[in-house]
DNA sequence: AATGAATGAGTTTTCATTCAT
DNA sequence: AATGAATGAAAACTCATTCAT
């Protein structure tokens, strides 16, 4: 018999949650306080602690969120294109899309959590490899295809896409201006499948 | 008549930025204290704000003085190399290993520089772009002498490439393995090069 | 549901103020310190802060308490008081009493307050106002009713009776002596009524 | 054989004073740093020690310096005048010009010393009642010469005249209007001298 | 269950004063 | 004699966390 049903429970953890989403997002994970997380969810201080261990537990859940958010947007999506091109390309371009639109999420994944010492084997960790993992996935397929070399390691794939995303989208917020995801989106894809060089009759 | 040699102050605020250097890749920006490194610099916390106007100061020029250190490592190495897989394989192989031997500072800087809000524009932001324009110039010359493709816009291998060698450091750091530099940086650069396609007679 | 009572928040705020009256008026302004005032209230240091913006906020909340109850005490008075003379005299012994008994106050808002320079338009200088516009309107009303010259100026009447007030009573503090209030008021009102001079068949 | 010359000596004395003048009149005590004073003095921070005690004896000699100027512009001028009314009004119309030109030094030593606690006794308290002896030998005289009343306490009217001059002062500073000192000097005379009363048949 | 008052350790920064050079 | 580097003790203020109500 609780004293709060279920359902009320469940809301005031989406609305705490919610609500340490948009202020982490807004200040960076130091500079929000616990009293401004409980204000912008409109309760108080201490409720937060019933719910969340502390407030880095708080930020770990804000970013599991975020991230479960964004997995069971992507896969779905990338299960519908088909040969590596066009799965490669969608998956960039989703994920340049998650960029732009979660910048101060990103921002809060890549200065908070990223970094920390405790990052490994975390939760975070996992989810991050399972999003990434998606992508290792698409390799592997191209590679049984025939369709990319294989002596590539998916590993090396997945760490030159993710690093170009991360940097192609910093690179447009510092420097101020929006970024063309379908451009951007299409040449990464080409040079990652085409290469730099221009090469006439290779290996004719 | 100085109390106090020129050198000696040299030394002090040598002492000082090496101290800082230490503590805040140790620890990070926001968990090092001010009294944490004087103790590291044998100095009382009020001498730091004779050589350093502030906490924030202190951390700029911790990454000034990195930054400055790997250019000044990265230029003439770069400047031996003939050809464009030569130059980007020596720059891969450079920035993968500055990555392996200072990865703290480079969390530093991608956690608590590249992230603030003040970024642009800053002192760093500068070095930054000092930094990474010596890829740029690589890959324009490369365009030039009709190496790679024109179509291709330098920025976005920059990104590709930064980003690229940025991940696989945090991937090797975290996953707890030492980074293979020569392989890995050999691996980068054919792929960036010649892509992933298995491509025969292709523009035959 | 408050975690505490309205009542019991009120007497932390009047604890917390009425130290800090006592711990200011003890060791003026800046040499008392929060934490003074914290131990004094028998309270943390950090609560001060949850009832006050910060150090200055609480010197001017005790000068305006101040304030409330010097004007609180002296209009009644005042009101009974029949003709100018009367008015003056009551005004005057009752303003020595004030400088008497609360001198250590009368200090801190001279030290620290008048002379400030964000002084101007502040809350304190409007409490200021209110009290000596009572005797301002004690001219303005002895001048309607052709009991005192027209031609004065009744601020500079002000002037000369605060002003008095105020030295004499430095003078007493100083040289240790106590202050006879009621021949001291008597005579300052009589020489601001009638004047230093002799003179002859006065009202002959 | 003094490794400097007396002459040298004093000018840096001089200097010291004077930029300490500056500084205190401008800053205030509290805000202004010995550094500050220093740069001004074109000196090193130690060598004020050379010359005086502490920040607060750099206090006293400034206001020491100051009062031993304005006594020696005040009385010579005095012994001018003839009469109790005239003598009266130069020395008020004077000392609301010293007001008037150096209000920040008169802040000063309103703020930091009148009301400190070792003012008792010192020798600012001393000079400052050289200052105002000047008044007393005035008042004694006018009484003896049967031009005032005989029941009045010099002190008194030294408490009203300086107050009140301080206080007219404070008010056109926190006013922001300059004060017209001839009239403001003359319409105080005259209450001290004739009182607000209006009599008849005066001297008839 | 929910509150929010209360804590107190911890932070950066300032500055009068000293003293080795 | 003169310097100014060095000290280190404050001091104001913040905030995650706890717990009495």
């Amino acid at each position: 018999m609780p004293a709060i049903s279920p359902q009320r429970m469940r809301d005031r953890y989406d609305a705490i949650l919610a609500a340490a989403t948009r202020v982490f997002a807004d200040k960076g994970y130091s500079s929000a306080s616990i009293t401004d997380i409980a204000q912008a969810a409109d309760v108080s201080d201490g409720l937060i602690y019933k719910y969340f261990e502390n407030k880095r537990d708080l930020l770990e859940n804000v970013l599991k969120s975020f991230y479960e958010r964004i997995i069971a947007d992507l896969e779905p999506k990338v299960s519908t294109a088909r040969g590596f091109e066009d799965k490669l390309y969608l998956l960039v371009s989703e994920h340049l899309q998650v960029f732009v639109a979660d910048i101060d999420l990103c921002r809060l994944f890549i200065s908070e959590v990223r970094t920390a010492s405790d990052y490994r084997g975390s939760l975070i960790q996992q989810l991050n490899r399972r999003y990434t993992s998606i992508l290792i996935k698409i390799v592997d397929a191209a590679i049984a295809d025939g369709e990319i070399r294989s002596d590539i390691d998916p590993r090396l794939v997945r760490d030159m896409l993710f690093g170009a995303i991360e940097h192609s989208s910093w690179r447009h917020i510092n420097g101020g201006k929006s970024l063309d995801v379908p451009r951007v989106a299409r040449a990464m894809t080409d040079v990652l499948v085409n290469g730099l060089a221009i090469r006439t009759r290779r290996r004719a």
